[in-house]
DNA sequence: CGGTACATTGAAGGGGCTCAATCCACGTGG
DNA sequence: CCACGTGGATTGAGCCCCTTCAATGTACCG
C-alpha cells in the first residue's frame, strides 16, 4: 500500500472507509498537473468537465466586486476539492488561484459518476466530502456575520490549525501561515491593517506566538473559548454511517 | 403528467432534463410530512438517515452562538433541500426551523444512492442541486463580508425575488416577504433596527415600494447596480451539460 | 543600493450598534 | 365596545469598532 494522499488522510480521520476503499478513491484521478504560484486553477467564466483534487500547495477561491473589493470564499488545502461548486455550472462561478506552487489531480465527471454504479459507498463518501465544503462555507458565514474581529481571527487560526493537522501539515500547536494578513482580511471581511492589530492583541494576551510565518497557539483553551470553537471543527465533521446502505441501517422514522 | 412540484419547476428552469427525468426525481420521495410554524425540521445534534425536500412553506437554517447571537445561514424555499449539509454528519450541524406551516418529503439515503446505479443523469442532477446550495452560501458570504448594509439589503431582496420567481411564487417585480426585519438582519449580519433604516432609504430613493409584507421593486436596474447583482443569480446557475456523460462530451484537456 | 511586498502603528472619521421611546396591527378577554 | 398585551416596525441620540489614510520599518531580491 502506497503512502496515503492528503485526501486519504482526511478520509481516514473522519470516515470508516476501508484501506481498499481509500485506494479506490485515489484511483479516480487521471492526469495530474502542476501549477506555479499566482496562476489560476479555475477561471471564472470558463467551462469545465472535471473537478480536481489539490495534492500539494495552497489555493484560494474568491470573487472580486466591480470596485475591487475582494472576498475570499475558502482556502483550499491539500486533500480538498478544487472546483466545487464552481465547475458544476454552465460557466465557472469563481476563480481559484494557487498562492503557492501547487499540484492537482483531475477527476472527470464521466469517471466520477461512472464510479457510482459499482461502488455506492464511494458516492456517499463524495457527497459527504462536498457536504464538508458546504459546511465550511457555513462556518465562515457565521464567523463573518456574527463575530467580532478578534473572535474572527482567533477562529480562523484554530480552523487552519485543525485542518492542517488532519492532513499532517501542522504540529500539535503550531503551523506555517500560508497567507498574508491582507488575504486573511479578505477571508474574514476585514482590512489587512485590522488583522495586524488583532494578531498583535492575541500576542499581547499570550494566546498565540508569532515568528515570521510560523504561528503557535500558546493557550488553546482560552483561544477556543474566545472563538467559540469547540462545537464545530473538532468532532462534528465525522461522516454519518447512515450514508452507507450496505450496513443494516436504522429505519426511517417519520413523526 | 401531474403538475410540477417546486423542485420540478426549479429543474425545468435551470437544466435540460426531460419530463420523464423530472418525474423520476419526484419519485424519490417516500413519506411526506407537515410541520407547524416554529417547529424544527432538523434539530442540531440529532442523527438522520434521509434528506428532505421542502414542498411548501419557508424555513431557516441557523446557528446560535453561546451568547445568543444568531446567524441564519440560509432561507429554505419550496424546492430546496432541507438537510444539506447538516444531515450528512454523525450528528446534524445545524437546526432548520419552519417559519410558516410547511410540508416536506423525505428522500432516504438508501433510496438516494440506490437511484444512482440506474440513472447517472439523476446523480449528476443531485450533485448540481447541492452545488447550488453551496453557491448560495458563497454568495451570502460575499454579501456579508464585503458589502455595505444598504448593498446587502438590496442584494438580498433581489436574491429572494429571483428565487421565488423561479418556483412561481412571485410576480415579475414583487413578492411577499416571509421574514421579519430582525430575521433579515440575522441573515445579513446586521441588526433588525439597521435593516429598517436601509429599507427606509431604498424606499425614499424610490428603488422599492413596501406595503405591509408586500415588496415591490420599482427600479430594477438601479437596484441591481447598487447590489452588483447581475452576474450571480440570473444566468450563471444553469447546470453544465458536461455533467451528463450520456452525451458525447468534449474531451478533458490538460495542457 | 534601490525597489517591491508585507507588517506595524498612529490619528481621524464614519458606519452600524445599543439603548430607548413611540407607533401600529392584531388578537384576546373583560 | 374598549382595555390590554404582544410582536413587529420606526425613528432618534450617542457611542464604539473598524476603516481610511498615512508614515515607518523590515525582509528579500534584482
Amino acid at each position: 500500500m502506497a503512502a496515503l494522499s492528503p485526501l486519504g488522510r482526511k478520509l481516514a480521520a473522519w470516515t470508516s472507509l476501508s484501506p481498499g476503499e481509500l485506494a479506490a478513491l485515489d484511483d479516480l484521478h487521471t492526469a495530474t498537473r502542476t501549477v506555479a504560484s499566482n496562476r489560476d486553477l479555475i477561471t471564472e467564466g470558463y467551462k469545465y468537465d472535471a473537478v480536481f483534487v489539490l495534492l500539494d500547495g495552497v489555493a484560494i477561491r474568491y470573487r472580486v466586486l466591480h470596485d475591487g473589493r475582494r472576498q475570499i470564499l475558502n482556502v483550499v488545502l491539500p486533500g480538498d476539492f478544487v472546483g466545487f461548486p464552481a465547475c458544476f455550472f454552465e460557466t465557472a462561478l469563481y476563480s481559484i488561484t494557487a498562492i503557492t506552487a501547487a499540484a492537482v489531480a483531475a477527476i472527470p465527471f464521466t469517471r466520477l459518476f461512472g464510479s457510482f454504479e459499482n461502488t455506492p459507498r464511494l458516492a456517499a463518501t463524495i457527497f459527504w466530502l462536498f457536504s464538508c465544503e458546504a459546511a465550511m462555507y457555513a462556518e465562515r458565514l457565521i464567523n463573518v456575520g456574527r463575530r467580532s474581529a478578534l473572535e474572527r481571527v482567533a477562529h480562523f487560526l484554530l480552523e487552519l490549525l485543525t485542518r492542517l493537522r488532519v492532513i499532517g501539515l501542522a504540529e500539535e500547536f503550531s503551523f506555517r501561515m500560508p497567507l498574508t494578513q491582507e488575504q486573511i482580511g479578505d477571508i474574514l471581511g476585514l482590512t489587512g491593517v485590522h488583522v495586524s492589530r488583532m494578531l498583535r492583541r492575541l500576542r499581547d494576551d499570550a494566546l498565540i506566538a508569532v515568528e515570521g510565518q510560523q504561528i503557535a497557539v500558546r493557550d488553546l483553551k482560552a483561544l477556543s473559548a474566545l472563538a467559540d470553537f469547540d462545537r464545530t471543527y473538532l468532532t462534528h465533521f465525522r461522516m454519518s454511517d447512515a450514508l452507507f446502505p450496505a450496513r443494516p441501517g436504522p429505519r426511517l422514522d417519520l413523526d
